[in-house]
DNA sequence: GTGCTATGTCATCAACTGATGACTTTCACG
DNA sequence: CGTGAAAGTCATCAGTTGATGACATAGCAC
């Protein structure tokens, strides 16, 4: 047994694995996606990203539409719906400001950032995929935890939130929040986003807010 | 940096008229712009849009990315600038939601809002572009009005907010944030701005202040 | 080994895109 | 008028893109 295949549980390294390739257009898909919209993301640059042939992209997914929302759909939305589920309230701000700073620099390994995809956002079709995506995994856990009037319209704000600074840091790098430290971050997204999670049935303050 | 003097009073009506063609191609261009992005974007589909001839995409621009450059450089920097310099400091966040909203709803008629822009960044040339506008026409005359550490990383946060509202509410078009009134969304919104815009020695409640 | 099938490669098509140059039409000016 | 340049049209090129089907190779069963 001369091979020093390292797997232990998968396949002994295979020279053709069909899943593996999968997997390698997948997470390149993603990262193009990310990187350059679904209108600036050939099959080819994506095959090549994978290190295959570009008609794999057809035998595997059929299309490039489906290859693309199957890479935007992902794979992780258990690991965010946990973070949503067990983070402290308090807390859940920045855990999710650093889940989606720690999705994008992995960009591609398992699945984008939801921050990440919505950069991407410039085909109708996708769209509609995303925000399901969003709605689903995301408001919809957030908005069981949090009570009084406006909870989705909160929940969404969160993700406004965190979605714009991701997007602003990452992709437009306006300087200030490209170079500013996470600590930094996490302290004004928490401040920022309190009012979003905290109690319920005190009177909305009409836009006065600086209060004793 | 031309149209020196539009004395549009006396226009005889012409059939033919360079300047509005111009202006046509590059309202189309702005509609274009932020709907598919920059790979998305066709020279013909503007074209069509601004129902005058491709070629003359080439003819007033040059190319397509001069076209989409101007597009996305807009004319309405000083309209938001009056803005920024004249609300006051606890309105400001809505009043730019406002101005966001407005923009987005009358997309292409002038220039295309900040939030607008962003969410068509899918080209590395335009990231530049849209990143320097936003810095030298918003993070920087906002941040002479903030006090206190940080003031640039505020205003960046701020704009942050605003983009990814506007981005979740308009493109994505996740159901709360696309059906929430806007007073609703005005006041969350101030909620949320306002410790980016209040005083420094602030006692940032019910957190870890990590300063030592 | 033989052979079968999953996996991967190759060449290529039709459509589309950015871009260019030659041509045609309008229209102000004399 | 007529003339010349501005404004607009047309045909077309070369490269790219999504997509397809024929072909080649690896790897397993026997």
């Amino acid at each position: 047994m001369d091979v020093a295949g390292a797997d232990a549980a998968e396949r002994p390294l295979r020279r053709r694995d069909a899943v593996a390739t999968r997997r390698a257009l997948l997470a390149a898909a993603r990262r193009q996606l990310a990187e350059n919209g679904f209108a600036g993301t050939t099959t080819r640059d994506v095959a090549a990203a994978a290190g295959v042939n570009q008609a794999l992209v057809y035998r595997y997914f059929g299309s490039k539409e489906k290859l693309l929302a199957e890479a935007a759909g992902g794979d992780s939305v258990d690991t965010l719906q946990g973070v949503i589920s067990r983070a402290p309230l308090a807390e859940l701000p920045h855990v999710l400001l650093d889940y989606a700073l720690d999705m994008h620099a992995a960009a591609g390994e398992r699945t984008s950032s939801l921050a990440t995809l919505v950069s991407g956002v410039d085909d109708a079709g996708l769209s509609v995929l995303i925000r399901e995506r969003i709605e689903s995994g995301f408001v919809a856990l957030l908005t069981q935890r949090l009570e009084g009037p406006d909870a989705v319209v909160r929940a969404e704000l969160l993700a406004a939130l965190v979605t714009g600074t991701i997007l602003l840091r990452e992709k437009v790098k306006t300087q200030a929040l490209a170079k500013a430290d996470r600590q930094t971050l996490r302290t004004w997204i928490d401040v920022m986003a309190a009012p979003l999670l905290t109690a319920p049935a005190d009177p909305t303050p009409t836009h006065r807010a600086p209060d004793g």
